[in-house]
DNA sequence: AAGCTTTAGTTCATTGCCTGAACTATATGA
DNA sequence: TCATATAGTTCAGGCAATGAACTAAAGCTT
């Protein structure tokens, strides 16, 4: 549940509510009224009215505070018909927020508009394996400068940001925990340096839970309950419980990847035993399908692997699908624990779903009959950049959810 | 999460707020204020005050309310040192709930008031195995009255009650979907008749998230964050994530018995295949322990594994120490899946923690290191009728964070 | 014993916000 | 042109929290 935590805490934890605090609610329920009309479709404030159950006096007066914060503005006629026509009302395309993201083979940053509309992306190459997090960092705010100022003539402000890095992160202290791939343990990200001035601040997400947002806003079905599984060289993921992202009680709630899949299984990276990384990540399968790691780059190496596939060859074939089967006891397991009954496979689970759809499925009837059905299996709908756009996406959500930290 | 859901419902799905929120909002904030107090320290309007952080005024006006509606009461005086002593305020003695739960073996009820004192408690054994509904409420519905009875002359009023049943429930439907050893299959349960016009009605409680609720508020270390684990037939749990109980999109999360922790072995009854269950329940560890499943009743199958555990006898020792095993593969996914460091044990697992832990904790060290401390393996602080309790208490608790349901 | 100090609790004018009704504004259709 | 329908604004009324002033009731001081 995101909301803010309150600030004052006697023995209960609860902050005292005021008049002052019925503003401040109802703003952002008309604020994510407008956010939730589908995209072209610019509600009038008598339509608002209705979506919310406020009255037309109140809307009024609550639009006329986030215009003057600029978070909205008012965008042509809206005819209904008969009557006088309503005035529509759209997210301000004038304020964004920056996307980053740091991977282990590249860096990226997109400016997004508070409509949703990606302004400009940028992506570039750097092997950040084992690199402190200095130089990383600074690479990441020149390519985050350089976005900006493709946009900057337009007059376009900067909000905030948010930033997805593959490892366990606790998002209040802006700490990475630990990324395996990254080399990272503990290191505290000086996130403000990459947007200074900007009033929202920058937010640090998971990769995967950055990745399960981005995917709860562009599914076509709409559903707002799933665990999104992400394939990356480690196995990831987010789970989305009532279109918000469960995080559990530290913040990092989801890490399918090290679900126990086999008791007599591997080593991990992590320090466990059998876990579903072991079999199912990238490297794991690589290994499995006989092809090796040191091979050539992960994209090579995933196209070898496609190829292998295509062609039937039986040890590629295997690897796959006894990651299908693997992810299968994971999902099981995962099913009983957070009541989720619904996946979404993303990363190289989406390249490999037509292999690895039907071991999965198996795997799901064998340890949790009657649990999924088959339609629940799904395949990502965001690319590359879903962790990018998620942690953009996430930062206008909660901004969406508390207009008045801006201004008003 | 307890939360009441929003009648009104636009495209967002939230109620629009006006100032009677924030009345109905902050009688919550006063009245839990006074339910968080230690028993015994009656608070004074202005130590609520503080404790809050809304003023004097405030206070003074919204515990009149919360008087008049006879949910607390004043008692006595309360000497500061200096100055003018405050009245003292509890949660009121004379207004009660039910707690009720039905299992394999027996049914139980009691009365218990709004400070959490038990103040009558019944149990009536009754094999309700395989036994249809309508007879084992009507028992039910028939010790409730006697137990109600016994305490009606003290001018108790009973204001709802909660019902534990050891099965997976939808809360919101009244309905258990599963109770594989009751033999129930989506069974729609008439609460109302157990306990009719009580103002706040019956609510239905999985049996381990009551007993999990209970080890919440009984808690010597005042954990907010665990997961409790149930053994009985079946391996039940329940988790909870800052003091709410987590139940998952549909009602019922926790569900650890059906984990799975080996995933080359046996039928469980819930259809899948190597859950916990086939390992760590009661009829697991009693067959593999060389106990005959028909060889007595329940309780004295455990007195006899326990004499075979002290006398040291291989089998029944190598069958708990299985089950620890097992139930640390459970915990390192789990800890995985929700985040959760702290594990609570109830049920059979308390009774044979000192044989069960060595195993467990060695497997936590194996599947899951660093994630819990052995400090944080604990034995459950509640007794044999924690369902019952936090059955009653979880009443008690939403009527503390809703008091204005009651006529106020 | 009288008075000062300290803390508890109440009263009251003020402010802020939502509501509902009345009113103005602007379109279509007869 | 006028009736009708819908959008949006204005305004009085009500409710809730606030803060300051006030009353109440104790201990402490002299």
């Amino acid at each position: 549940m995101v909301m803010p935590a309150p600030a004052v805490a006697g023995p209960g934890g609860a902050a005292p509510g005021s008049v002052g605090d019925v503003r401040r609610s109802n703003l952002a329920l008309v604020l994510g009224a407008i956010a939730e009309f589908p995209p072209g479709a610019h509600p009038s404030r008598a339509q608002v009215a209705g979506a919310t159950g406020l009255t037309k006096a109140s809307v009024s007066s609550l639009v006329l505070d986030l215009l003057d914060a600029g978070i909205i503005r008012e965008i042509g006629l809206n005819p209904q018909g008969r009557g006088r026509p309503g005035v529509g009302l759209e997210l301000s395309p004038s304020r964004a927020v920056l996307g980053m993201e740091i991977n282990v083979d590249y860096i990226s940053a997109a400016v997004v508009d508070l409509t949703g509309t990606v302004l400009a992306r940028e992506e570039q190459e750097r092997d950040n394996r084992n690199r402190p997090d200095g130089p990383v960092l600074a690479a990441l705010a020149a390519l985050a400068a350089r976005v900006r100022s493709t946009v900057g003539e337009q007059g376009i402000e900067v909000l905030g940001g948010g930033l997805a890095v593959p490892g366990l992160v606790d998002p209040a202290l802006a700490r990475v925990l630990t990324a395996p791939n990254l080399g990272w343990v503990n290191v505290d990200l000086d996130l403000d340096a990459l947007l200074p001035e900007a009033p929202l601040g920058v937010e640090l997400f998971n990769e995967a839970n950055a990745a399960a947002l981005a995917e709860l806003r562009h599914r076509p079905d709409g559903a707002s309950n799933f665990l999104f599984v992400s394939g990356e060289v480690g196995v990831g993921g987010g789970i989305v419980i009532g279109s918000e992202l469960f995080t559990g009680p530290h913040g990092h709630a989801g890490e399918v990847g090290h679900i126990v899949v086999d008791p007599d299984g591997g080593h991990c990276s992590c320090g466990g035993t059998g876990c579903l990384e072991t079999v199912a990540g990238q490297d794991a399968i690589f290994t499995a399908a006989g092809l090796a790691p040191d091979g050539g780059s992960r994209s090579t190496l995933m196209s070898l692997l496609l190829q292998a596939l295509e062609a039937g060859e039986p040890r590629a074939v295997s690897a796959v699908d006894g990651a299908g089967r693997c992810l299968g006891i994971a999902l099981a397991s995962t099913a009983r624990v957070v009541n989720i009954d619904s996946v979404v496979l993303g990363g190289h689970f989406a390249v490999l779903e037509p292999w690895l759809r039907a071991p999965l499925l198996e795997s799901l009837a064998k340890y949790a009959p009657g649990k999924y059905s088959s339609s629940q299996v799904t395949v990502s709908s965001v690319g590359e950049s879903g962790a990018l756009l998620g942690a953009a996406g996430s930062v206008i959500r909660s901004l969406v959810e508390a207009p008045h930290r801006l201004h008003a």
